[in-house]
DNA sequence: TAATAAATTTAGACTTATCTAAATTTATTA
DNA sequence: TAATAAATTTAGATAAGTCTAAATTTATTA
């Protein structure tokens, strides 16, 4: 088995280097809260064992065997956010920290047995699709409010930030997962969207628009 | 907080420590399979954050502080033991492991969740009473099998061992927590154990008489 | 109660994961 | 393309937790 530290860098690796990507010694430190230098220590340690592919000053990304334990990791984390969410009533917005701790019991087992016993949900509560047992999931095709036209009506599938904020922010205006919107209106000097959600009017900044991801 | 070495040693030392018991450093590094050297360190860093109480050669015992994190470790354990087999499906034998990493997720408010989720159960799945979200409870007076009289009827209440070889055994003879049993007999010879249990007779050796534990 | 055994602590070393500061490599730009 | 800036790595140090071996204290027993 692998340290909690070596969890945690893989599964930073793993969202760093999405789509051929490559993480850079840089990127990791900030994601991870650590230094640079720190992170290289890490990188050979983790080469030698052959879980990353890393040449010097040309950043990492996963082998077979390290994207692997990456899925297994955010498998646990977002099953454990769904446990959270809809078997103990907690917030979505209250659950990241949580999960980030259980991520790491190890037993497959158990997984395997919560993922049964929720009914093997497809996405946490967050919107983000979780990996079955076997590792495999489909990222369902998503795009920003930013990029919808005026007129067209979608649902909200996701998001980009999962920051606490931008989570309550979102649940203080009522824009959560499954709710149908119909955009109505883009303001041309700032990019704001207006748009209708449950018979009301919401306006919402470019920001939020391009954090708050929708059906195709 | 503390770090999980440090919670794994104020949980031995609850555990050692009962009834006013004074925990010695070798009983500790047997409980925690490490040498008494190491537990010489660690007890004086306990002692310096006056979790324990420690006198150099004497052995230790919890302070009120440090029994208070023993038993709120405990509560988890026990909860997650409990969530394993009751909501999981779990046999009492395959939930220790999991539960000694489960103990040391952080968050109070999750225990609480479960907890509140699973309907505030009173005793984990081996018959250990759960301390509430105060700390409280109480351990149910119970006496070994080996000090039942013949042809009395008693209810198996807990086990004094909890190693996976000792459960698996009685589960094969269907010794389960709750069973009602009639001791029919006790050898002179060996004090091997002879009862009724479900209309069958079964026959216990002393050994497992000892630490099968039942209502008074 | 002196000698021996057992238990415990101390001293010094090792590993993991981290850090700061300096050195090196790569990228940028004048 | 040479100079500068940015990114990365190396060197050396630190803290937590562990270890072995030696020293010390306590307990046992002859």
């Amino acid at each position: 088995m692998n340290t909690l530290a070596e969890e945690n860098y893989l599964k930073a690796i793993y969202h760093l280097s999405l789509n051929g990507a490559i993480a850079s010694t840089n990127q990791l430190a900030a994601q991870l809260n650590t230094k640079a230098s720190s992170v290289t220590d890490m990188l050979k340690k983790l080469a030698d064992k052959e879980l990353i592919n890393y040449t010097p000053y040309q950043g990492v990304n996963l082998t077979a065997t390290g994207e692997k334990i990456a899925i297994n990791i955010i498998r646990k984390h977002r099953l454990w956010e769904y446990f959270l969410v809809e078997k103990l009533n907690f917030k979505w917005d209250e659950v990241h920290e949580m999960a980030e701790e259980m991520e790491h019991i190890s037993s497959n087992a158990l997984i395997d047995r919560l993922d049964k016993f929720m009914g093997y949900p497809k996405y946490d509560p967050h919107g983000d699709p979780i990996p079955d047992c076997n590792g495999l999931f489909k990222a369902h095709n998503l795009r920003p409010v930013s990029a919808v036209d005026v007129n067209e009506s979608v649902i909200i599938c996701g998001v980009r930030d999962h920051s606490t904020v931008f989570l309550q922010y979102l649940e203080k205006h009522g824009l959560m997962i499954g709710k149908n919107i119909a955009i109505t209106d883009i303001i041309e000097f700032d990019h704001s969207v207006i748009l209708m959600m449950d018979n009301k009017k919401v306006q919402i900044s470019r920001e939020v628009a391009n954090n708050l991801l929708v059906s195709i």
